[in-house]
DNA sequence: TCTGGCACTCGCACACGCAGAGTGCCAGGG
DNA sequence: CCCTGGCACTCTGCGTGTGCGAGTGCCAGA
C-alpha cells in the first residue's frame, strides 16, 4: 500500500500536469504544492510510483505524466466529484428552460455539456425500452397501406409504413386504433408484447392478417429503435487536444461517426453515479488515448438514456464529472416537467 | 486576355498542385505536361499569371500555387464536371437503394458522398416548403390537448402540441381532420395557408377558436420548420487537411456545428446545376480556406433541399463535383420512388 | 526516514553550412 | 515578336554540432 505522502504527490502531479499539460518534476512539485518535504523526497516517492505504474516518464530525465492507472487511483480515492457553482447551476437551468421540444433539449445539452467541459460531449436520446407509450396512432395513407406512429411520454414520435396483406376498411382501422390505445396507452414499453398478443382474436379473420402486421410492426419498433439516437457536439474542442494531434485526432473523429461506438461506449457504464473510463478502459481503439465521462439521466427517479463526454484522458475529472452529473441532473428535471 | 497556352499552364498547376500539395515549378511541369515549350517560356507566362492574381508564391524561390481567383478560373473555364464510371453509378444506387426511411437515406447519403469525396459532406434534409402534404393528423391527448402530425410525400414527419382554448369534442375532431385533409393532402406546403383560410366558418361558433388554434399551428409548422435539418458526416477528412491544419481545422469545426451557417452556405447556391464556392467566396470566415461544392436535389424535378461537401481549396474540383451531381441525381431518385 | 549535494543524462533550441529547387533577367536565334 | 538557353541569385529544408537547463538517481550524513 502507497503511504499517505506519496497519494498526495500524486494528486499533486495530477492536477499540476492537467494544468500545464507539461511533465512535472520534483522540484517544480515542492514550489507549487507545500507537502513538507525537499525534492529529493518527492523523488524517491516518485520512484517508488514509477515502480508501481502510476506515472511514466516520457523521456529520461523528463518529468513525470500520470499513466492511466495513475489517473484511476485519482479518480476513484483522490479526487471527489467537484460541485458546480450556485451561478453555474442557475446558468445550467435557464439555458435549459427554454427549449420548445424533445430535439430542442437534446441539442441545448449537448451544447451546454461541451461549453461548460471544453469537451466533446454526447448525449443519448431517451431511450424507448424504459418509457411509456402515450399514444398510438393509424393513420390510412392507401387501402393497403397504413402508416403507424407512435408518441412517447418524453414527446418522441416514431413512424412506421405497414403494408397489409389485405385492404383495411376504416371502420376496422377505428376498432384497431381504439382497442390498441386502450391497452397500451401509459404502459411501458417493455409490457406491450404482452398486452397485445391476444389482439387479433377480437377481429374478423379477413382482418387478423392486417392486425397482425400492424402489431408485429409495433414491436419491431421498439426493438428496432433501441439502434437509439444520439447527437454530438463540440468537436472543435478536439484542437486542444495536444500537440502532435494529427494522429491523435483522427480515430477520435472516425469513432464519432460511429454510432454504434458511441453506444456502446455509453452502454458499458452501469453505475448509478458518475462512470469515468480512462484511455485503454475504452474497448474501442481509436479511443484509446481519451477518457470518456458519463452518467445516465432520465425524466423519473429511472435512468433512461446516457449523457458524457470525450476528452483527453489529460482532463480536469473533478470539474468534468461535476458538470456532467449536474448536466444530466436538470435534463432529467426538464424532461420530467414537459 | 490570357492565352491559351497560358490557360493551359494554369490548368497544369492546378492539377500538379492539388496532386502533390506541394507547390509547382517551372521545370516539374514541362516535364509532367507535354506544353511542347521549355521552363523558360513558362517562367514568363507564370510571371504574367501571378501579374494577374490567378497564382501565388508562398515564398520567394518556391514554386506557384493557385489562389481563389485561379480556381475560379479554372473551374469555370478550364475543366468540366468528370462523370462518374458506370460501376460507380452501381454501387451509389445499391447503396441507397437499402435505406428503410428518411432518415436512413440522408444517413446513407451523408456517408457515400463523404467516402466518394474523402471530405466532409453536408445533406440537408428535404425542406417543407416544397414538398406535398401525405396526410395531417391530429390526436386528442386530453380534453383540451391535441397533438398535430403531418406527414410529407418525402416521408418527414413533424409533430406540434396544440393546447385549446375549449374542450374539442371526438365528433369535431373527426370532422375536422376529415376537411382538412380533404383539402390540402396532394397539396404544396405554399398553397396550403389560402386552402384552409375559411375553414372556421365550417364549425360551430364554439369550435371555430380550436379550429383556428390548429390551423396556425399548422402553419406556423410550415414556416417555422424552415430552419432546417441536416446531417454532417466524414469530419474525420478533415485531418488530411494541410500541414499546418490546428489552426486551419479548429474554424471550420466550429462552423459546421452551426447549424445556420451551414444552411445559409447551402442557400446561398441558387444554379440549378452545381455550384462552386471558393475560399473566401464563402461569407463565413471561418470557412475561408475551403471551398464548397453544393446543388439541389429533389423528388421530382424540383430541388427539395441541397447537398454538398465542405474541403480545402485544394481538391479535385472535376471529381468531386461529378460525385456531388451523381449522389444528388440518385438520391433524387430514390426519394420519388418511395 | 528525510535531506542536501553531486554527477550524469537527455531533450531542446539555436547556429551554421550545404545542397537543391526555383526564380528573374538577358542576350541570342528562329 | 516570341521562344530559348544560360547565369546569377534567393530561399527553404535538412543534417550536424554545441550549449543550456531541467530533471534524475544515488549517496552520505543528520
Amino acid at each position: 500500500m502507497l503511504s499517505e505522502r506519496r497519494l498526495q504527490v500524486l494528486r499533486a502531479i495530477v492536477q499540476d500536469y492537467v494544468g500545464t499539460e507539461e511533465p512535472v518534476g520534483s522540484k517544480a512539485l515542492t514550489e507549487r504544492h507545500n507537502l513538507g518535504v525537499s525534492p529529493a523526497t518527492v523523488r524517491n516517492d516518485m520512484a517508488a510510483l514509477e515502480e508501481e505504474g502510476f506515472i511514466a516518464q516520457p523521456h529520461t530525465s523528463a518529468g513525470r505524466i500520470p499513466t492511466d492507472k495513475g489517473y484511476r487511483l485519482f479518480v476513484d480515492k483522490l479526487a471527489g466529484v467537484k460541485p458546480m457553482t450556485a451561478p453555474e447551476r442557475r446558468a445550467i437551468q435557464n439555458f435549459l428552460e427554454g427549449a420548445v421540444d424533445l430535439d430542442d433539449v437534446v441539442a441545448r445539452t449537448v451544447r451546454l455539456l461541451a461549453q461548460l467541459t471544453r469537451q466533446v460531449a454526447v448525449v443519448q436520446y431517451p431511450s424507448l425500452t424504459r418509457s411509456t407509450v402515450r399514444h398510438v396512432e393509424l393513420l390510412s395513407l392507401a387501402p393497403a397501406r397504413l402508416m403507424l406512429v407512435l408518441i412517447t411520454d418524453t414527446g418522441r414520435v416514431e413512424q412506421r409504413m405497414v403494408d397489409c396483406p389485405a385492404p383495411f376498411g376504416e371502420a376496422s382501422l377505428a376498432d384497431l386504433r381504439a382497442r390498441l390505445n386502450s391497452r397500451v396507452a401509459g404502459r411501458r414499453f417493455t409490457d406491450v408484447p404482452s398486452l397485445v398478443e391476444d389482439l387479433p382474436e377480437a377481429f374478423e379473420a379477413e382482418d387478423r392478417g392486417t392486425v397482425s402486421t400492424v402489431l408485429s410492426t409495433l414491436l419491431e419498433t421498439l426493438v428496432e429503435e433501441n439502434e437509439e439516437r444520439l447527437m454530438i457536439g463540440g468537436t472543435a474542442n478536439l484542437t486542444r487536444f495536444g500537440h502532435d494531434f494529427p494522429l491523435t485526432i483522427r480515430p477520435v473523429l472516425e469513432a464519432l461517426e460511429e454510432q454504434v461506438v458511441l453506444l456502446k461506449l455509453l452502454g458499458e457504464a452501469k453505475d448509478p453515479g458518475v462512470t469515468v473510463r480512462i484511455g485503454h478502459e475504452n474497448a474501442h481503439e481509436g479511443l484509446n488515448s481519451t477518457s470518456v465521462v458519463s452518467v445516465g439521466y432520465g425524466s423519473g427517479g429511472e435512468a433512461v438514456a446516457k449523457l458524457g463526454v470525450v476528452g483527453p484522458t489529460r482532463m480536469d475529472y473533478p470539474g468534468t464529472m461535476g458538470a456532467v452529473r449536474a448536466v444530466a441532473r436538470y435534463v432529467g428535471q426538464i424532461l420530467a416537467e414537459s
